[in-house]
DNA sequence: TTAATTTTTTAGATTTGTCTAAAATTTAAT
DNA sequence: ATTAAATTTTAGACAAATCTAAAAAATTAA
């Protein structure tokens, strides 16, 4: 695989998410997210088409060439893969894993990835729950939920927490709920669609804990495995 | 302090190495070094003079100022930390690790290296026995011998002069030795333990030059780099 | 179905880092 | 002390990535 810049792949990275699948990107969207104008989006759009990573028609939106897939998730393995590190051997906190990973993430040596990959066991979830691709691009795509979809008194764990902010962060360690903490669904109110949880005990709550609520806004960002 | 380009923090480690201590850098020099062009780094210099990190006169060289050193020592313990990782925890062979670092040294994080250097024991020295710069910029000295214990014609490099006595320094500059000259031994005489020495061509010893002697008593406080 | 609005692209500039070729300066040689 | 040679700097150009302002195209509204 050839080598992009650092630009390059945070496009790339960039578009994969925003397409999720199938969908077309457009230029403001792009443009938003990576903080930049659209005219450096259309710039940066050109240059890809002619790397045929993106099918592109001016005016019409991109989506990622198969190839462009490719790369993409190279640079989420990377990605994920540093988080992990970063959080399981060198004890960063939750929300401060992403900044960093986001210059390792660009340092591209194969050999140095797999060998990473190698050292940490092979793990399948970076610490936001979200899969990391293995060396071939395929990742695990397990069922899952948000507790608002999640039936009452239905034991689950909580495996994938899809916005990273530090404020949602900031609360959910507040809440005590991380990757892998286990709770079940008491009630929901329907006046502001407010949901009731409780935790299983575990190493970190080894005592029986009351229930509490949480908000929809909150209880949608969280997803967990049937 | 501040954040600096790629590029500049290759130029300003790669003027460290080449001052090794006091050492005037040449432009021809430093452009062979990152193999570039001498216009090139004319241009540099004077960004970085203008940035403080540099002490620089057009047509008299350059030395990195208090500043310059702190930022290159810098550098230098991210580079040298990252070797030691790549070594001892991925298993890379003692010659591969430096591309790879070259790389990761660029990712300025202060808290993942101080986190890593942590994680890793705190090291002293890479894999090449290269001593690695604390937080605050210390390193153990590296090997050094003084002229009695270095080996017959083994090229050495002056890096130490222990007795700083007026006496000392005026017979050094009359035998034309400075820190950094490059020598080496030729004969050792038994009868007063006196040596005879050759100093390397230099810019400032351009033709070759006769060997001559030194007595035990100046050998001893001369220290070099093997 | 025109007109107004939004989106996207182009044109032209800017910054960083690089280059070649020519001019300026320093150093070495005659 | 000149002259010759080497070193260093300047001048001008270029590629990558970005920006602003204006033009073009697509979308929405009247
Ligand atoms: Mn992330
Ligand atoms: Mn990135
Ligand atoms: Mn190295
Ligand atoms: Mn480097």
């Amino acid at each position: 695989m050839l080598n992009f810049s650092t630009s390059e792949e945070n496009y790339i990275k960039t578009i994969f998410h925003l397409q999720n699948g199938q969908n077309t990107v457009t230029t403001n969207e792009l443009a938003e997210r990576l903080r930049t104008k659209p005219a450096s989006v259309t710039d940066m759009m050109k240059k890809l088409k002619a790397k045929k990573l993106l099918h592109y028609q001016p005016y019409q939106g991109f989506r990622l060439t198969n190839e462009g897939k490719k790369v993409a998730l190279d640079i989420i393995r990377r990605h994920r893969l540093w988080e992990f590190f970063l959080a399981e051997k060198l004890k960063f906190k939750w929300d401060e894993v992403h900044v960093v990973a986001e210059d390792l993430e660009h340092v591209s040596s194969r050999k140095l990835i797999d060998k990473l990959d190698e050292y940490l066991g092979y793990p399948k979830f970076d610490p936001h729950g979200d899969p990391i691709p293995d060396s071939l691009g395929k990742m695990e795509n397990s069922e899952q939920v948000s507790l608002v979809e999640l039936p009452l008194n239905k034991p689950a764990e909580v495996c994938r927490v899809v916005n990273q902010s530090e404020e949602m962060l900031e609360l959910l360690q507040h809440k005590k709920i991380n990757i892998g903490t286990r709770l079940e669904v008491k009630r929901k109110f329907g006046f502001d669609h407010s949901i009731e949880i409780k935790l299983r005990q575990s190493k970190r709550t080894p005592s029986e804990q009351p229930p509490f609520s949480i908000s929809e806004q909150l209880a949608k960002n969280i997803f967990v495995n049937l």
